[in-house]
DNA sequence: AATGAATGAGGGTTCATTCAT
DNA sequence: TATGAATGAACCCTCATTCAT
């Protein structure tokens, strides 16, 4: 948790006013765009008074970052429990594929917040690779060293390459839907996604 | 092109102002953030005074979006030019994995403002995803068609996925690439993207 | 006594909240200045809840007159007592000369307070002058008065105006002590304020 | 000068525009008070826009400190000048006094702005002190020293007390002519002011 | 009497843009 | 074309004050 000034009790509760706040700020960034969306239509979007946001958020940015890292620690922690009780490598990297669309493709102003507003800059960015993006792609390549290591996949790829290249084929899955005008299903791609990574594109 | 007020010939000379600001901007957009960007610090970079960027284009926003417009421009009539002298598919896939890899690396500046500074609003976004991103994916797409017909790759990949994938892995090549404090050779990540998506990762 | 909302008789008990607060409100006042000051401040130097403070004080402006008003009053009642035990005007001037000076030489943050906080801004300003100031200069007028009348003062001399120019030199001297960065002993500056006042600086 | 980001040249003239702001700002700040004004108040009496008043002050402090170094350094310029043309001790100090509440009694609004606004917090009287009121001492005190070197003014007292019991007494002067309801003559104190400094209230 | 979470009004400052020269 | 002084709209954040408990 990085959001600020919270004492580690009394605000957790709080009517549940740190949570709303989070919620409208996704749906406020999402629909207007971080830069355009004032601190003012968060605050009425969660039902409280401008002032109150900084009771529970140091500042603008601590909104912003505090959605990613909120959805991340979540995700990660779920993530990682999940695959705790499967075996095979295959199995989890489908079950990542599908868990990360299914994330997004269930909350799509969540998905523009992720995708769009929190590239806006390499003050977020370089922040957020550096901890919790760095701990997923970790998150995947260990899944398929695990895979090299019982043969399922074959040696002599450079993980760490390799993991960037499924998480990147995600992220422009999620990013394209996001912004297309067509109203597609984002999970229908998980299959040829997998597919690919899997099989390569070359006829066998 | 999208930059205003100016006769298609003027911007050609013009003491070369156009490019000279175009190239100023990305030098100082790329250190300090589009947001944080004044124009007056482009002007000041370019040698020219504030009120001459405005005889080159609309406004601030133009700017970004003429970066985008006119290095895009150039590297897809680039591209096609050099695809036209290949016949094999297979080549022409790792010959876009290069070029693309290679045209970032050799101008990180660039390479900031592409993967950090052009995302920085769904406005740009849904823009700039409108229009060349969607050719730059159909150029992709294309080719992967043209290896199916010949038999080259496997038959039953939606293609327009796939084209996405590749896509995905080389941006997030790219982007890792900016954000990490690590300097390595982006251009050495090829070789395993080019892998994965010919072959995939699993043992043959 | 401005301060409101305070049955005359519980202040001077309620654990000492209202003398707590006072005492308080001259330290952080004195450090830190009264417009920078927070009302939290206050009420956590004093070890009481924010809202406790508004069951003592009107509001924050009554925090800083009541901090005057208390000291005048407590200083004017002390003054008048002594005074009327001494019988030479000049003893008596003697005795308010080093009275006013070591009040503020024994408590520096009250002095800071009257010197430069206390002038913060005409509101302030024309109210105690309106009252306290004008009771203070009036007391050193009638002693010269009386001096005048036996013959121990020079005649012909305005005396509210030779009233201000004392107080003024007295003024000055703590006003000088407060701010300057060498710490020097303010009383001792005592003896030439008296010996120019009475004696004036031409050669005999 | 301490006023900021004015180029030597280019900003001295430009309509006059600081001098503009300055004099609006004295007039606003002793009406509504410094910390009650708002910049736009100065801006509007100074017929500019409020952006402009950034172009010639640092910000709103700025300005304030610009009004005292403004005056403060013309007065001491004249006054020096003055003084080198007069030669008697005791003429040097009636110029002094003189000045002092001319200078003020022809300008009211400059008058509150320097008794009271300019008290405002330990921040800017600090600042003052520190530097030309400093000088503005040690100008009176040369003059004593002067007169005692010259037989004219008895030795044996603290010539740097005796300055500030001058000073104090004119500040008191100016800071009561201020803050009085009464409307008298601020300049028909000095005859009084100076009997008092130069031959003490005792009787000869 | 005491608390402290919640309120919401208020303003200094920045900076994209214009336009007289 | 080019300049750069002038403009003025826009907004985050602080903090005095309130009030339910």
């Amino acid at each position: 948790m990085t959001s600020a000034r919270r004492t580690s009790q009394s605000k957790e509760k709080s009517n549940g006013k740190y949570e709303a706040i989070l919620r409208a700020a996704i749906k406020v960034f999402a629909r207007g765009g971080f830069f355009n969306s004032k601190v003012a239509d968060v605050a009425r979007a969660a039902g409280v008074a401008d002032g109150t946001v900084y009771l529970y958020f140091k500042n603008k940015d601590d909104i912003l970052v505090s959605i990613f890292n909120h959805v991340m620690d979540e995700a990660l922690a779920r993530g990682r429990a999940r695959l705790a009780e499967i075996e095979d490598p295959v199995e989890k990297l489908k079950r990542i594929v599908h868990a990360h669309l299914e994330r997004f493709a269930g909350d799509r102003d969540l998905a523009v917040v992720f995708q769009v507003e929190l590239r806006s800059s390499t003050k977020f960015m370089e922040q957020f690779s550096a901890t919790k993006v760095t701990e997923y792609l970790e998150l995947i390549r260990i899944v398929i060293d695990e895979g090299q290591a019982k043969g399922v996949f074959r040696s002599g790829l450079n993980t760490t390459i390799t993991a960037k290249v499924l998480f990147g084929a995600l992220d422009e899955m999620v990013t394209n839907w996001v912004l297309s005008r067509r109203r597609y299903s984002l999970v229908s791609t998980a299959d040829t996604v997998i597919d690919v990574f899997f099989n390569g594109i070359n006829r066998p």
